[in-house]
DNA sequence: ACATAGTGTGTGCACGTTCACACATTCTTG
DNA sequence: CAAGAATGTGTGAACGTGCACACACTATGT
């Protein structure tokens, strides 16, 4: 910036106020803008940091193993979604992978350190190092997902996997479908524990554990692996509600091979609308998350943070319409 | 910093030897480290990296659009292999979204603003204003992939997709298979062009362009869009080359659909190994892409770069063995 | 006794900006 | 025509660090 100043003739007073806005004289705009172009400069990131406290960044962070992360169909969707609003308010999303303990020692000091203004975190708890930073520094930030360790007070967005859960399960059993199993995915995860309780609650009465498959993941290979013990345990179910879409369309393709027609013979839903959905024949009925808006909203949450108001107390949950198909 | 040495009643030079290393007593130590433990001190980074002329932060950018991204399984394989090595050096990952003309401006601000100390950057193109910029600065950087645009001279990683999709060919044609059709994905796109040509030259005066299907992307739509232009084209055919695994999953589909046996009517192979190649059934051959190892090999360019060295001309092709299942 | 090496500590400068302030010039207005 | 507003510009301090240097003290060897 000295340099530019001295070859344009000007202090680097008047150079600042170029870059940033204010009263600058026509001629002396002209020649510091060629001196500029002549020089190659550009602002040094760093020094503005230091002296206005802020880097206009957010980070984006995913407390799940990386290998979950990248086959959820929704997190990118957030992640997009959250993009799109910060992008507009000029702000940069840093997404930050967390791979390893020492990922997790790394990050810690990248946020406290004033790499980031704030942060949207996803599957956050309460006893994660990389939580405990945030809340310490106080840091503007929203999770998204509501575990139920998280303290009060704290801004999240989510959805009511309960309601959402309860909510299919009941238009399922709506079309007449008697004998209905469902396929838990990852129930030590909130999503998991609540979809399942969602489940319980709309059959109420009818509920039957043995009906329950219990797999680890929300992928195709686990509906593969959880459709098959369904059947096992009861050969004459006619419903299925899957914890996923990628669940589900892993229990067609068994389905498909023992010869079960779906919805003929097995009215299926999933969870998540996501590409899956449209990519099963017939096409999934499933809930709609709303991943995009999550995100966008999350992003938003922080910037309202960052322009000094204090978040309202609790959370949003965003609307989940149900999206019915061919399947059931 | 200030408040720490005065609470310990020492200077600020002895704190920043605690941090940083250097000759301090065990007593000064003690109440050094006490006095950050009680005024809950962080170490401001952009303050530190003002100084040292760097950030510890590395560039995650992938120049194509986020939908694409998404759900190309390499790129998330790709992104962990970097991560791995800049993590040991202790180094973070930072992944950078563009996903508009504006994101692409403030990138451009953000990566020569001294956030980044260097750059991993998936499918560059020379016309590109991010590609520009990093060769401006002379960034550290690596590109993965090779876009024949490039100049002389950037250090990349990749992989010989010509020769990878030539053996594979040539692999398939050698279990007798006759008419040989191939499901193109992607041409615009320098990998899919590639994967064309090696098929084309695997044929030699065989080939015919009417075998040859091409569908806009790497997916398992396409895959069946493809696997039905060229049944209709060709009913007698016997062997296919998909663009991608999620492609001839796809294909497999419509295949079964009709009744066509896999392997038994038609041999089909694949490209990348990604999970689709274990879904399948029966599980797919194909061509393994070390993705993992190249975003690791990339990363490794970068750091090597940082430390001195100058890049060695060229590039490197890693290989790509082929994995033969039992699709064909 | 003296030089030298090793250990421990404080001070001032630099990194590249922004911002408040002081000052200079021109324009408006009663 | 004087007073005040609007416009334009330069200067010094600050942001929170790391590092070179100066300095003080102790141990070792000649």
């Amino acid at each position: 910036m000295h340099d530019v100043a001295a070859a344009a003739g000007v202090s680097r007073g008047t150079v600042s106020r170029v870059i940033n806005g204010g009263y600058v004289s026509a001629a002396a705009r002209a020649a510091i803008e060629a001196a500029i172009a002549e020089v190659g400069y550009v602002p040094n990131t760093a020094a503005r940091n230091l002296v206005m406290q802020r880097s206009q960044a957010v980070a984006f962070l995913v407390l799940e193993p990386p290998s979950l992360i990248l086959e959820d169909p929704n997190i990118g969707a957030i992640m997009l979604g959250a993009n799109a609003v910060l992008s507009t308010a000029d702000y940069q999303l840093v997404n930050l992978v967390v791979d390893s303990a020492r990922d997790t020692e790394r990050i810690t000091k990248y946020l406290s350190g004033g790499f980031v203004d704030g942060a949207v975190i996803v599957s956050a708890r309460a006893h994660d190092p990389i939580t405990r930073v945030v809340t310490d520094l106080a840091l503007p930030a929203t999770f998204v997902g509501h575990p139920p360790d998280l303290e009060q007070g704290i801004p999240f967005i989510g959805i009511d996997n309960v309601g959402s859960a309860r909510a299919i399960t009941e238009r399922l059993a709506a079309t007449g479908r008697k004998r209905i199993g469902m396929i838990a995915a990852a129930v030590d995860r909130d999503s998991g524990a609540d979809r399942l309780s969602g489940f319980q609650q709309a059959l109420g009465r009818r509920f039957k554990p043995e009906l329950v498959a219990h797999v680890p993941f929300y992928d195709y290979a686990s509906g593969m692996e959880g459709m098959r013990q369904l059947l096992q345990r009861e050969p004459r179910l006619d419903g299925v509600f899957a914890a996923s879409d990628a669940v589900a369309a892993g229990a067609m393709q068994v389905l498909r091979e023992l010869g079960r027609a779906v919805p003929g013979d097995v009215g299926i839903v999933g969870f998540d609308d996501s590409p899956w959905a449209q990519r099963t024949d017939p096409a999934l009925s499933t809930v709609h998350q709303p991943a995009k808006e999550i995100g966008a909203q999350a992003a938003d949450l922080v910037l309202r943070q960052l322009s000094g108001k204090t978040p309202e107390p609790g959370g949003i949950f965003l609307p989940t319409p149900i999206v019915w198909r061919a399947s059931a």
